[in-house]
DNA sequence: CTGAAAGCGCTAACAC
DNA sequence: GTGTTAGCGCTTTCAG
């Protein structure tokens, strides 16, 4: 049995009744306006050593309610147990904890439905910015909170249709060159496996794809692409199984995400085959363990740190000064060469 | 330039006027208390088609200011990065949306500082429950959360000295178990590189190690543990990089986190060794890509998802009604036999 | 230098 | 069946 100790409550003028003074005062002197107010000496020492004593902490409920601002961020991503996504949330939280400002987050599961909710749960919650990797296709729900007046920017994800600006990864690029790596290392048939492709980074990545292997004369037959609409393990385990029951026999596969690249180890691996000998693997985003696989993968590294910081540096400074317009950015990725990809 | 619509402002009042009623009426309506004040079918009808048309979202601060209830849980950990915390704060956050709880996010990036302050910053944003995974040795300031007759639960770290529940690893047994393993396996020289040893997880697992050590007539010397105070890559690599350039010649490492575990691959592949020829390695936390390593790493698995689901279930229990209480919980790990432990 | 009071948006107690 | 009003805790005019 916990004996709760119930303290009688406390706030600013159960203080000042007992200071003697009006909440007013006491309000002023713990905003750091006592000289603005030229309140005295000994009223600060007063307020400032009771406070301390009993140990008060502002209701930012009411502060937020009386200043129309919460000091809050909402954050909403697709699944924040995927690395790339936790790692953005972590730098996130960070800087924004460094201006005061504290992280709602929601994890919409790649579902259309939660997002919308959780949006309009953001907008009764009367967070001050909301940053969002949409889960796909739609965007009526976030031009509402345009609408409302606000902060919004997106990452990873986006809308080419709408003007909320963004920041992301250099997709195509990223997948251009990785392509064309392939090929320089004679590779001709190369199996994408794709992730959602309503989102606009698979579409760019698959376009980068596209525009390699054109550039090189490399026909594409309409089997090079494969893949479902997630960007899960199991995509790129039944994706690749398909692959291999198939006469087409690739020589390399492009998997469009970290955990659809794990399915493909999976299946390859259960196929009896090996990576670079008998099959070459490349993966778009990179992780901490990816050096330690089997063998070390070749990847497409995305800065999700940076994608975080530009994020959440423009939601402070849009809340800040609402003048302020971000250019979407497009955050330039590095391909780390490492021993997945076998020169013909 | 974006053309930002401002709407004038819509609240209760605000539609009560439009609609020739009272806000009371409106708010009752809105919150389906309309049969228990039996108000009329027209009424109900106007209210609902207005309310939608206007799309009209309740101020969930004014609400919460209001009811002293703000359906918020605090989450803290110490790396929302770490995959093990991200699984958690996944289904976290997923039954606590399900009950209409929104998770305020703090990641404390293992400093203590930090998390004091995320604490006080819980009690200033009123929520109603906090679920957190302590950085470490002190916990001055979890004692007067719950003074503050604010629920609260821990997971995965916890502090045996003070009556807050806890859900948990059962890291003595995991440990116990794994050390057997090896031991099984007819090792002798087993190093441990242990990490943060403030916390109860660590002691726990330390101590199964210990104790299957000694149940076994092992001798421990005490280069038997190394290893500083980060659940860190850095720490496992630098912590091996030291072992390998003794004398000692251990067979196997035991790494007490998955993190560690990869810094001792990197060491280990650097001086050019093979596991599980050269040296065994046991890891302390599964992970999804693990069995993609090279090779593939026997470990002590976690149901983090487990984890997550009853400290939520708890809190939003304990919230409802207030007599609850948890009994601490260890939820069982379980070894997961792979190939980086070789019999001698 | 400090106090009094209004009001942020909402709900519940009390009217009728 | 519905309206009125007080008050959650805070800040900020307006007074003096």
């Amino acid at each position: 049995m916990i004996p709760v100790f119930m303290p009688k409550k406390v706030n600013l003028k159960t203080i000042s009744n007992h200071l003697n003074l009006s909440p007013g005062t006491v309000s002023r002197v713990l905003n750091g306006k006592a000289k603005e107010f030229r309140i005295s000496q000994e009223t600060v020492a007063l307020v400032l050593s009771y406070v301390k004593k009993i140990g008060y902490s502002p209701n930012l409920i009411a502060k937020g309610l009386r200043a129309s601002k919460t000091f809050t961020i909402g954050l909403i991503i697709p699944d924040i147990s995927n690395p790339f996504f936790a790692i953005m949330a972590r730098n996130i939280e960070k800087a924004a904890s460094k201006e005061n400002y504290s992280i709602l987050l929601a994890d919409s599961q790649e579902d259309e439905d939660r997002e919308q909710q959780q949006l309009r749960n953001m907008i009764s919650r009367k967070v001050d910015g909301i940053i969002a990797a949409p889960v796909g296709a739609s965007f009526q729900h976030f031009l509402e909170i345009r609408n409302q007046g606000i902060p919004l920017v997106f990452v990873d994800r986006y809308f080419n249709d709408i003007d909320i600006p963004y920041v992301s990864s250099d997709n195509y690029y990223g997948a251009f060159e990785a392509t064309k790596y392939l090929v320089n290392n004679c590779h001709q048939k190369i199996v994408l496996i794709k992730g959602n492709e309503a989102t606009e980074p698979a579409k760019e990545r698959k376009r980068g794809y596209m525009d390699a292997l054109i550039q090189e004369g490399i026909a594409i037959d309409e089997i090079g692409v494969t893949g479902n609409d997630e960007f899960s393990i199991e995509n790129g385990y039944q994706s690749t199984k398909k692959i291999l029951s198939t006469s087409m026999k690739p020589t390399a596969i492009f998997a469009l995400s970290n955990l659809i690249g794990l399915g493909v180890l999976k299946a390859v691996k259960e196929a009896g085959l090996k990576i670079p000998d008998d099959i070459s693997l490349l993966i778009f985003d990179d992780q901490p363990y990816v050096p330690f696989l089997d063998p070390p993968i070749t990847t497409v590294k995305q800065d999700s740190e940076k994608i975080g910081m530009l994020a959440i540096e423009y939601i402070l400074s849009k809340i800040d000064k609402e003048k302020v317009d971000l250019e979407s950015k497009l955050i330039p990725t590095s391909l780390i060469i490492r021993d997945s990809v076998m020169k013909i």
